[in-house]
DNA sequence: CAGTGAGCGAGCTTCCGCTTGACTT
């Protein structure tokens, strides 16, 4: 019999509260919400006054009838899931699920995990707030009606198993959008000048510095009418400003700040970051990982602090508590911190020890002083023309919290040089040694990275940190977008230089467009896209969260009934259901892009059942039109003619070897040779499709068949035993067993394989049904 | 593993937010 019994959302929440509350209580978890709308059907029953309909889900029911019983046995239950809407729901369904007495179940609430801030929230103990369950219920609710009622109309207008959502709909707008940006980007071109001077200063010493002219030149000419200005001038030093400056640190992570910096530091992806996170949190040594909050306890606050003073001195140490800005957070929990400030480092895997000092960096760095610099700025002046030339330099003077962390940003433009300038004199004459203009291209806005598109969906309020992990996921699963890397296009710059007295123009060339594991939208997200922003404009708006919130807030203070919410938006947006349910035309994304040279014959782009193609002809029973898919990297929005047209150059026959044909094509898996019906891979970066010469294609086959030869270890008929890429293995009936360490593998005789098959698939459980 | 591309039309797909496992090579 346990005197009392408190539930919390997560397990090793309850771990921790344990201790600091006592072995009167007994702390136990509830794993989230228990409790959802149907999982079949509209869940909701829209002529009932919009009544959810709530079930368990089959995989919850364990945890609650343990609740259950627990809770029976208890004199007292306490409920303190968090303290937002979430929070609130849980508290409202557990009450209801467990059957408890709303009047004598103590609700109680805390934002931090410390000894302090539970016995306060014991001594302090409310009821549910209904309002605040209201909004969540119509938070639930209007999310429900969306995705179920608008996902159907894309299987019908678009393809099978699509959807559509308040969240992932909006994010993947914001790259079709930055997309279209970039392909109606037109590149302009200005050449910047800068220069190497040189002079003697009042102390007699020899000073070098670099400089840039501000004014960036519009043409070629311009520019060298420029530096042949510099040719005939004289230098000198027109002015030295001093100003001091000083940096504040980064507030310590939320979990959308920790996706983007572990992205940029540490390159992870941000399933990764969340996945490590919630390692380190099990293990004690983080608080939690899904926070939208910037706050940190006094506890924190006092033991960051102390770890400051003794690990850099007192002068180091500035405490601070950081305001959060983002919109619609609900700060249920605390900003993500090392539990204990003193441990600078970690056990653990690389990612789990990277990620924990990069966390600890990050918040003892938000607790440290300013950095104090001095920034210098030199003019120097031309007699020859009104430009001039500038040289920036940075001193750092105190370096703070500069010890520990600096923010890293997403830029493509180069750092601007910071270095420590030369002691220079107002007036002092110089010299100029060699300038350059070198042309530079501007570049198109850059495309999203998973981690600056959770950025982006943050600042708009949309997604919370629980779900943009799942949401990034979610849109690539669908096919919407892809995360890729591509590898640029080569282009000549220009570049003239002025040295002694003589003006030469060289050409460099220089790679653009490199992308590295950046979001791009695929054909289908771009026609669901299309086909919604069509359909459903006030859903796509960027601001159809942030309006549907204050409406939840309104409910959450009372003020606004969250049925007539439901209803007033339901209504409307029902019609546009049926709307467009009834409009026949169905969405391929088809473009017309001409007609093909060599037959005359109409060619057309357009999404297939199974992806975007080129078709060349009208189907009709007596003709089959040409087919060809496009490349991962072609848009049916932007694809031409000629490279439509291009696309049918494989597969092509490059030849015959052992008296069969070769072909080339480009398959799921690349470029590959296909001879007497087997395959072979090209080699990636070495070989080309398109220029594959015969004897190359015939060497490929030969290599493939001597690397298969060291692949058979021995063959027992239907048994054999193989060398894989994690060492040797025997293949049975389509199934791969181990090979027990000790034995062997060339020594292996049929009767020891069939005894590994016959132990093994015994210990073999449940070998993974099928997957997609 | 390297194809397919239309149509019969069964029965399936789908949302967002809260929380962890239990799985595979």
């Amino acid at each position: 019999m346990t005197e009392n019994l408190v539930i919390v959302e997560s397990p090793a929440k309850a771990k921790t509260i344990e201790k600091f509350l006592g072995k009167d209580f007994t702390v136990v978890s509830s794993f989230g919400h228990i409790r959802d709308l149907e999982k079949k059907g509209l869940g909701v029953e829209v002529d009932k006054g919009f009544t959810p309909v709530y079930e368990v889900p089959e995989e919850k029911k364990k945890v609650v009838n343990e609740l259950r019983k627990l809770a029976s046995q208890a004199k007292t239950v306490w409920i303190a899931s968090d303290e937002d809407r979430e929070g609130e729901a849980i508290a409202w369904h557990l009450i209801s699920v467990l059957g408890l007495d709303p009047s004598s179940t103590r609700r109680i609430v805390f934002h931090e995990i410390t000894k302090e801030a539970i016995t306060n929230a014991v001594e302090s103990p409310r009821q549910v707030d209904m309002n605040l369950v209201n909004a969540q219920q119509a938070r639930r609710i209007l999310d429900r009606l969306v995705g179920f009622e608008i996902s159907p109309v894309l299987w019908k207008k678009v393809q099978p198993s699509l959807s559509a959502g308040r969240v992932q709909s909006v994010a993947v707008r914001l790259l079709v959008d930055r997309e279209r940006e970039i392909i109606s980007f037109v590149s302009d071109s200005a050449f910047r000048v800068t220069g190497s001077f040189s002079g003697q200063n009042s102390e007699g010493t020899e000073v070098l510095l670099k400089a840039e002219c501000p004014k960036k030149f519009s043409s070629e000419a311009e520019a060298k009418n420029f530096l042949v200005k510099c040719d005939t001038s004289s230098f000198t030093v027109e002015n030295v400003v001093v100003k001091p400056g000083t940096r504040s640190p980064a507030p310590p992570f939320t979990t959308s700040t920790l996706q983007q910096e572990a992205y940029r530091k540490l390159g992870f992806s941000v399933a990764q970051t969340m996945s490590v996170a919630q390692k380190l949190y099990e293990a004690g040594k983080i608080t939690y990982m899904r926070t939208d909050s910037t706050n940190l306890s006094s506890l924190a606050l006092n033991t960051a602090r102390e770890a400051v003073t003794g690990e850099y001195g007192a002068e180091y140490s500035r405490t601070r508590q950081f305001k959060t800005h983002s919109k619609g957070a609900q700060e249920a929990h605390e900003a993500i911190r090392p539990t204990y400030f003193d441990r600078k480092d970690t056990t653990g895997t690389a990612n789990e020890r990277k990620l924990y000092e990069l966390i600890w960096r990050r918040a003892i760095a938000s607790q440290m002083a300013d950095a104090r610099m001095e920034k210098t700025t030199i003019t120097i002046g031309m007699s020859a023309s009104p430009y001039n030339f500038t040289a920036t330099g940075e001193v750092i003077l105190f370096d703070g919290f500069l010890k520990v962390y600096t923010e890293s940003y997403d830029s493509n433009a180069g750092e601007d040089d910071k270095s420590i300038l030369p002691r220079v004199d107002k007036g002092m004459a110089l010299t100029a040694g060699i300038i350059n203009a070198v042309q530079r291209f501007t570049s198109p806005p850059p495309r999203y990275t998973e981690a600056s598109l959770v950025k982006k969906l943050e600042e708009l309020g949309i997604g919370r940190p629980s779900t943009y992990a799942p949401t990034i996921s979610t849109i690539q699963s669908r096919g919407y977008v892809a995360r890729e890397d591509r590898p640029g296009e080569k282009r000549t710059i220009a570049q003239l230089t002025l040295s002694r007295g003589k003006i030469t123009r060289t050409e460099k060339v220089e790679i653009a467009g490199k992308e590295k594991s950046k979001l791009f939208p695929r054909d289908i997200g771009i026609i669901v896209n299309d086909f919604l922003i069509a359909n459903f404009p006030d859903i796509l708006d960027y601001n159809f969260t942030a309006g549907v919130e204050k409406e939840f807030d309104e409910i959450a203070s009372g003020e606004l009934e969250w049925d007539s919410m439901i209803s007033g938006f339901y209504r409307p947006f029902h019609k546009t259901v049926d709307e467009s349910l009834s409009n026949k035309a169905r969405m391929t994304g088809a473009r017309q892009l001409g007609n093909d040279p060599a037959t005359g014959l109409p060619v057309m782009v357009k999404m297939s059942r199974f992806g975007p193609v080129v078709q060349v002809g009208e189907a009709s029973p007596e003709n089959k039109p040409r087919f060809a898919n496009l490349r991962r990297d072609q848009l049916l929005e932007t694809i031409t003619l000629d490279e439509a047209m291009a696309l049918f150059a494989l597969p092509r026959v490059v030849g015959t070897f052992e008296e069969s044909e070769m072909t080339v094509g480009l398959g799921k898996f690349g470029p590959y040779v296909k001879h007497d019906g087997k395959f072979y891979s090209l080699k990636k970066g070495v070989d080309d499709p398109y220029t594959i010469t015969v004897e190359r294609a015939a060497e490929l086959i030969r290599e493939k068949r001597e690397g298969d030869k060291q692949k058979v270890i021995s063959e027992f008929g239907d048994i054999r035993v193989l060398n894989g890429r994690y060492g040797p293995y025997i293949v049975h009936d389509k199934t791969n067993y181990r090979i027990p360490k000790g034995s062997d593998p060339q020594k292996l005789t049929r009767e020891d394989c069939l005894a590994i098959i016959e132990k093994g698939s015994k210990t073999k459980s449940t070998r993974g049904g099928k997957k997609k």
